[in-house]
This record gives structure tokens, sequence and C-alpha cells, in this order.
DNA sequence: TCTGGGGTCCTAGGACCC
DNA sequence: TCTGGGGTCCTAGGACCC
């Protein structure tokens, strides 16, 4: 049997912020998504306040003014940098974990004897090393681990740790559980669950077999028996090739020509591809996409939303075809005269570059040809001494996400230093 | 006025095959 | 009069996750 322990970050995009202004310690912080549009991280006392997770700024900003909360546009150059830190740490603890997300990992803690102990033993490492406050939870399925967690950080009393290894607190913590916690319920399972009578965790865990068969998604059986200490997800050693790249912007102010919008096309264009290259994978399909905002309301103009796909006739990994048919595809779209208010491209359809199908029509040095060509333009991009960047392509300008209040990238850039 | 971005997986329906 | 059964693949849309 394994056992799992899910490391995750207390709040951490704001414990990242606070962790270069020691003066926000105590105070109230949020973060907010790309453009300064949501809230998506919050401090314990802007939870107080009952701000939720992904509200609109605009619809509590003198809930916030009021309270001085302070906020931070997001900086994913330290959240990303910050969430290394923390794994290389949690990595001395467990050789074979799982980098889940952003902000937090499974662990295999088998073999361990004094569980809670060495939880803690984590915490307090992964904050002496970090300064990150994190949370662990302890279940011999990845479920539960995760409700273990959620438990961590909901009870004060549990020190940041719990252990559901004997069954007897399993059942404990699942009947007090909202099903609405558990790992794969979501809004919409929720109220089906709560129709059927089921609200709690435990309740979930002990629906009959077949009327789960009958009336609900396969995976929510997976699900029960994960509740039930039956380990069915199994830790991933080797992250899974991706299967999309998706580049999308909302942009801060709306476009409205056919030239400006173009640019921002050719931008994602090259931005998802140079993302494929670094993964070491080619492309076959393309999609393109461009909307107005579905806020507006009707009187303001139509909403106009729509998406083109397209196919390569080889998978590649070249900017210049990309940028060639993502623009053709774009061309049958783009209607005059609307405010445009997002478009984005989507790479699938992903090959290994190393295990290239040779193609009857097209000489493989062709493609080589294309490769280095690339590359050597990834290694120019990636020094201080030069940016080339592709014809259709522009620098970002007026219409780039608003993002007023970023910190400094802190810890990936000379001139961000802090000072002491 | 103002509403993020990047992913995975499942399901249903249609086209097509033998 | 009478029109099967089994399968694959693709796509759009939805649900879920962080």
């Amino acid at each position: 049997m394994t056992t799992f322990a899910l490391v995750d970050c207390n709040n951490f995009y704001v414990s990242c912020e606070r962790l270069f202004r020691p003066d926000l310690k105590d105070k109230a912080v949020a973060v907010l998504s790309n453009n300064d549009g949501c809230i998506v991280a919050r401090s314990q006392e802007v939870k107080d306040l009952g701000i939720k997770t992904g509200v609109p700024l605009f619809q509590v900003r003198q809930l916030l003014e009021k309270n001085h909360v302070q906020l931070f546009s997001s900086n994913y150059t330290l959240y990303g940098d910050i969430s290394a830190r923390v794994m290389q740490t949690l990595e001395t603890f467990a050789p074979n974990l799982e980098i889940y997300s952003i902000d937090e990992a499974f662990l295999d803690l088998n073999g361990i004897g004094d569980l809670p102990g060495y939880a803690a033993e984590i915490r307090t490492t992964v904050y002496r090393h970090v300064g990150i406050p994190v949370s662990v939870g302890i279940a011999p399925s990845k479920t539960l681990a995760k409700l273990a967690n959620y438990a961590a950080k909901k009870y004060p009393a549990a020190n940041g740790v719990v252990d559901l290894s004997a069954t007897k607190r399993q059942q404990k913590l699942l009947a007090i559980t909202p099903v609405a916690e558990v790992w794969g319920v979501g809004h919409k399972l929720n109220e089906k669950l709560h129709t059927a009578g089921v609200t709690t965790a435990l309740e979930l865990s002990q629906l009959d077999r077949h009327r789960l068969r009958c009336h609900y998604p396969v995976n929510l059986e997976r699900t029960v028996r994960e509740l039930n200490g039956e380990a069915c997800i199994e830790m991933e050693h080797v992250p899974a090739a991706r299967q999309q790249i998706v580049c999308s912007r909302s942009f801060a102010t709306r476009i409205s020509d056919h030239a400006s919008l173009r640019e921002t096309i050719c931008e994602f264009t090259a931005s998802a591809a140079r993302k494929l290259r670094s993964d070491r994978q080619h492309a076959r399909r393309i999609n393109v996409f461009i909307r107005t905002s579905p806020h507006t309301a009707p009187h303001m103009g139509q909403y106009y939303s729509n998406s083109a796909w397209g196919r390569l006739a080889y998978p590649t990994a070249d900017t210049f075809e990309l940028i060639a048919l993502a623009t053709r595809l774009f061309d049958t779209i783009y209607k005059d005269g609307y405010p445009y208010a997002k478009a984005g491209v989507m790479l699938t359809d992903l090959h290994s570059q190393d295990v290239a199908q040779l193609e009857m029509f097209h000489p493989s040095s062709a493609t080589a040809k294309h490769d280095s060509l690339m590359h050597a333009v990834d290694t120019i991009n990636a020094t201080n001494s030069g940016n080339i960047w592709f014809g259709g392509q522009r620098a970002r300008t007026d219409w780039f996400m608003q993002r007023d209040m970023v910190s400094p990238a802190y810890t990936t850039n000379w001139n961000c230093l802090p000072t002491v």
C-alpha cells in the first residue's frame, strides 16, 4: 500500500509577494489574474472578508479599498521561480514526487515510520529554506490526501498536518466535509449529488455501486473508491507529454482593426511555437480564435466569436509555417466592425520531435534546416544581446495586458535584487 | 468602464468501415 | 413486407482541475 502526502503551499501567490515585503506579513493581501481582471489569490484576512476566489475586481473594489487590501498584479516569473525552490526542497524528503501544479506536489512516503513527525519536518524545512508556509495531508489515496490537506488548512489545531492513515480518522473527516470539497466534484456534480440527497463526503463514499454506474460519470466511481482508501490514481513519475499548447490573451484595450488583430495572432503563434520547441515537439493542427467581450450588453453591439482549424502537411515546429497557416485561418474568420476583446492560438496533434514520421514527398533535410534555424533564433532570443522576431509580429503595444501593480522579479533579474 | 489563462478527460453524435 | 451488428475515428461541448 502506498502512502501519499500532498504538500500544498498556503495562499501561494500571496505568500510569494509577502516573501519580499515582510511589512505585509499580517496585512490583507490579494493577487489578481492576468489583465488585473479577477481575484485569484487571497490572504486569510481577505478570505475572512467573504471575498471569493475568481470574482471580478470591479465588483469588490470598494470593499477592498475600505479594508486597505494590498493588491498585486500576477507575477508569474516570481511565482515560477519560488515554486521551483519549494519543489527542490521537497525532493530531498521524497525522491519520488509528482509536481501536480505550481503550488502542490504529491510525495510517496512509503516506508516512513513517524508520518506526522516527518510531515512537520517538511513544513519547517520548506519554511526555513524558501520562506513559504505549506500544509501536508497524508493518506492511502490521492483523493484522501487532498482531503487531508484541506483539513490541515481549515483546522488550526492540526498545525498544518493531517494524517489520515487510520480508517477511523478518514470516516470522521469525511462525515464533516461537504461533498463539494472532494477532488473531482465540481459545481455541476455537487448540484446533482445534492438533489440525490448526498451532501457529505461520507455519503458519497457510501453510494451504492450500481446507482453510481447508472447515473454518474465513470470518473466518480474512481473517486468513490479512492475515498474508501483504495488507491486508483498512481503517482506519475515522468510528466506526460503535453497534448496541446494554448496561447491567448484578453486585451487591455479593445482592438477593432484587421492589421492589429492579425499582429496579435502572429505574436501568439510565435510564442506557442517557442513553447512547442522547448518541449521538443512538433504540431500538426492549429486553431485560431477571436472574440468580442461576452459581458458587453447587447445594445452595445453584437457578440461575435469564431474559430478556425487548419492542418499542416506534416508536423512542424517552424514558426514561419505556423504563422503562415495561422494568419490564413485568421483571415477566414475576421469580420470588420467589432471591438475584439480576446484572441488566441492553439496547437494540437503534437508529436515528439525525436520520433518524427518521415514524409514521402517532403525531404527530411528541409525539416532539419528549419529546425536548426529555429534553434538559432531561440538561442539568440534567450540571451540579452538580441531579439529576433518574425514578420507580422510586432512589439507589444497598448493592447498588451494591464498589470499596474506588479512586483519586481526579485529572484530572476539582477536589476530587481532586493536591497537590505 | 471593469470579468484570466492553461490544461485534461469524458460524452454524445455523426461519418464511415466491413 | 422485409433494411444488422460491431467497430473506429473525429469533433464539439462540457465538466473538472489549478
